[in-house]
RNA sequence: GCCGAUGUGGCGGAACUGGCAGACGCACACGACUCAAAAUCGUGCGGGAAACCAUGUGGGUUCGAGUCCCACCAUCGGCACCA
């Protein structure tokens, strides 16, 4: 009998969507799991082969997890606002509503087709009104709370289009599109306060389970830091020149100071600066680039010196020059900063350049003062040149200086964060409208609650408008509106929300899917949250990641959530790369349609060889003959039939092995090493060929192991042993420690470190024992020739070594 | 540049807490079956005649290092409007 995979596939995944076989019980007194993957983006070209990787590493647990008792939630969702679709319709002219519906129906039927436990009946829609009718909602509330206020920033705007666009969008400072130079413009837009919460977000990650390199990345990104904000007078006018500094015990080595091109300073002074026409050029230069190109080290630092002002070093009374130069970024801190050539790299190299004094003021510890400085000293030491500061250690010194500041009123200690607040606003069609109406009295209001949703109208134009405008701006009739407070005539929000927002808070529509009347109601909260286990790309580490843990925190601050955090422990998995080791893409030619894999080997295989292909969260690149090779491993399972014989009990030979099996294999899950479990039911199926035997218990047990990586299979093999129920409905199975471990085991015996026989011994010998059995070793005493034996090392059940001269 | 990872046979990778480097799979070679091929099954498979040499490079710690420490090189992810 041969395995037909498509008949086999298709008969399966059409009874657990009929019959809703995965989907989570109502029951709340059942112990719970909830596991999360991040719901796809439903772009034109499908799924993609990476997709398949997350989903089905949580459907394994899912799976496992249901088997063990669990009343388990796995949910499937689409996040589909976005620029691909909106930018497909400008060029179509199809309705994005169109293409996204379409869309999703295609993924829909390619996540089935894989076979994965998903809870069908729970799926959401971000673009649905009945979702984003909450997404409306709590931006609402974060705008009650303070969270969400206007400010003007910059967006990049195209001067050949005359549209804003995303960063994505800006290749080498030019359109993407038209290739026109891109400028920042000036908009006025809306933000959340997120850094409100910088503080909380890096305290709560204690308490949870993320793997240490996302801490640590979202620890670093929010960028805590401890220091001083500085005045340093100016020679001219009454004002004063704020710094923030980490470092205020190198005060007296500063030069110059360096203030950002969008600096305040400047339009200020305009009277006095005597070289305004080239501080204005360096200005417009600054404008074409990015915060990310300008940090760019290999680019040579720039900068322009203002000429007819200077700043008084507060500390010794000199003046120094004021420069403008884009590697300080408007964005962090106050904009500006003292420069410190001697103990800072990129103030080094800017004084370098332009030949800017260069004082030491930290001498290395037990070290010389440098006299020629060649190279920046960044380390911490004892602060000479610095008067009352000479000879404290940098800890101590910068305690010192920060007093000795905040006595004299120079400034005062602050911690700063390098976490921004987050702009929302968008100037784009495709996307949550912000349910925000602007009177002339009354000024910003969010719309009544009771009119939510406010739904996004349907156009035909998505071109954005002549002045950078959203589209939606150019809906006269739909931006007419009363002003919620006075009644009179006020006009409605034109920008959307970005992408993010839909999928800030999604988990939480799960847990209760169909609630109008809130986004979930407390009951499924209290009953599912967190999420047990979230697993996404490392990519989405410091954006989405962050932006809901935030959300989250305000929820539970207002009372709507239940818990502090909203993901109880965080894994992530490696990118999948073409079979030339790069990144899937188009021009490149190497990606893999998941469409063609599975129809050419069944979604069975498909599973298996993505768990098997490396580890899971590391980078892999596809290949075709390793997915040849996991189909030959299916094919070999279902041939076991061959070779089975009949018993109720694992046989004496296989006992040991089956123990150790389903100890590992059910470990190896837990820990995410599905490539290992996969070798282990590889070596498993090695042994019963070279046996030429398997009885029906070790079949069943193997069944059951292997059901979760390759359900449909494994399903259809318990179904023709005759079993009444399915795998999905009966227990993971057990083992018995002690049936696990070896009775005699192998002991290696080195020559200062290097092997040279294996001795065999009971698993418990005594070290007497194990001596016999390594004087006994031909192979040892022949490399013992000659030489003396200077110590002898034994670790218990490990290795035996000989120290020889 | 900053932050985070990764580097082991021809290839993907395995190796618990510092204890036999190369599990498992792919590719390849040979053999069986076949008129033949494919499929399947079996055997071999880091280098070296050997002593030994081998886990990106150079140092170090240790009885013992892929694993720990220091310095360096290369590759990948993120850098806030792609998601």
């Amino acid at each position: 009998m041969s395995y037909n995979f498509k008949e086999v596939e298709r008969k399966w995944q059409e009874k657990w969507y009929r019959e809703g076989t995965f989907n989570a019980k109502d029951d709340y007194t059942m112990k719970k799991w909830y596991g999360l993957i991040e719901f796809p983006y439903p772009s034109g070209q499908g799924l993609h082969v990476g997709h398949p990787r997350s989903y089905t590493a949580l459907d394994i647990i899912a799976r496992k997890k249901r088997m063990e008792g669990y009343n388990v939630l796995y949910p499937i969702g689409f996040d589909a606002f976005g620029l691909p679709a909106e930018n497909y319709a400008i060029k179509n002219h199809v309705h994005p509503k169109i293409t996204t519906e379409n869309n999703i129906n295609h993924f829909r039927e390619q996540l089935k087709a894989l076979g994965f436990s998903f809870d069908w009946s729970r799926e959401v829609d971000t673009t649905d009104p009945d979702y984003y009718k909450w997404t409306q909602w709590i931006f609402i509330q974060l705008y009650k709370n303070g969270l969400a206020y206007k400010a003007t920033m910059p967006i990049n705007f195209c001067t050949g289009c005359k549209v804003g666009l995303a960063n994505e969008e800006v290749v080498n400072g030019v359109c993407e599109r038209c290739g026109s130079p891109v400028v920042q413009k000036e908009k006025s837009q809306w933000m959340l306060g997120i850094t409100k919460y910088a503080q909380r977000l890096i305290d709560d990650l204690d308490d949870i389970d993320f793997l240490e390199k996302i801490k640590i990345q979202q620890r670093n990104w929010i960028g805590r830091s401890e220091g001083a904000e500085v005045n340093f007078k100016l020679t001219e006018g009454d004002d004063s020149l704020l710094i923030y500094t980490t470092r205020p015990d190198t005060i007296f080595g500063t030069t110059y100071m360096v203030v950002a091109p969008e600096h305040p300073l400047i339009e200020k002074y305009v009277d006095k600066i005597t070289n305004l026409d080239e501080v204005k050029a360096y200005q417009g230069k600054a404008a074409l680039k990015s915060d990310f190109e300008r940090s760019e080290m290999n680019k040579d630092k720039t900068g322009v010196e203002i000429k007819g002002i200077k700043a008084i070093n507060p500390l010794t009374n000199e003046e120094i020059p004021i420069w403008v130069s884009d590697y300080v970024l408007i964005t962090y801190g106050t904009g500006a900063i003292m420069g410190v050539p001697a103990h800072d790299g990129r103030d080094f190299d800017f004084a370098k350049k332009f030949n800017l004094p260069i004082i030491p003021v930290i001498k290395p510890k037990g070290g010389e003062e440098p006299k020629e400085l060649e190279e920046v000293l960044a380390e911490d030491g004892i602060a000479i040149n610095s008067d009352f500061l000479n000879g404290l250690e940098t800890k101590e010194a910068i305690q010192k200086a920060i007093e000795y500041i905040e006595e004299n009123k120079l400034g005062e200690r602050k911690v700063n964060y390098k976490l921004r607040d987050w702009v929302f606003s968008r100037q784009r069609y495709w996307g949550e409208p912000i349910p925000m109406v602007y009177c002339e009295d009354c000024g910003w209001n969010p719309i009544p609650e009771e009119e939510l949703p406010l739904k996004l109208p349907e156009i035909q134009d998505y071109e954005p408008s002549e002045n950078g405008e959203s589209p939606l701006a150019k809906q006269i009739e739909w931006i007419k509106t009363k002003c919620p407070c006075c009644g009179k005539d006020a006009r409605r929000e034109t920008d959307t929300m970005p992408q993010w927002a839909g999928s800030s808070w999604y988990f939480l529509r799960y847990m209760d899917a169909h609630n109008d009347k809130e986004l979930a109601s407390k009951e499924a909260m209290e009953y599912w949250g967190p999420v047990d286990w979230y697993n996404g790309g490392m990519e989405h580490t410091t954006l989405h990641l962050l932006y809901s843990r935030f959300w989250h925190k305000f929820l539970y601050d207002i009372g709507v959530v239940p818990t502090k955090e909203p993901y109880q422990k965080r894994t992530s998995h490696g990118m999948i790369l073409g079979s030339n080791g790069e990144k899937m893409s188009k021009s490149k030619g190497n990606v893999v349609n998941p469409d063609d894999v599975i129809k050419e080997f069944g979604a069975d295989t498909f599973r298996v060889y993505e768990m098997f292909m490396g580890p899971f969260d590391q980078t892999a690149p596809w290949s075709v003959e390793s997915i040849r090779g996991c189909g030959k491993f299916l094919d070999r399972v279902w041939n076991l039939q061959d070779i089975l014989v009949d018993g109720d009990e694992y046989c004496p030979k296989h006992e040991k092995m089956m123990h150790k099996a389903i100890k590992k294999v059910s470990s190896d899950i837990e820990e995410m090493k599905f490539n290992t479990a996969v070798a282990t039911f590889m070596t498993m199926i090695n042994e019963f060929y070279k046996d030429k035997e398997i009885n029906k218990a070790e079949y069943k047990t193997f069944l059951h192991l292997l059901n979760p990586f390759a359900p449909h299979m494994t399903e259809e093999l318990y179904q023709m042993l005759g079993e009444s129920k399915t795998i999905a409905e009966t227990a993971w199975p057990k083992y018995d420690e002690a049936k696990t471990i070896d009775d005699e085991i192998e002991i290696p015996v080195q020559l200062n470190g290097k092997v040279k026989d294996v001795v065999k011994v009971a698993k418990d010998a005594e070290e007497a024992v194990v001596k016999a059995a390594v004087v006994a070793s031909e192979n040892v005493q022949k490399a013992l020739e000659g030489k003396t034996v200077v110590k002898e090392i034994y670790v218990k059940g490990k290795i035996y070594n000989i120290v020889v001269k």
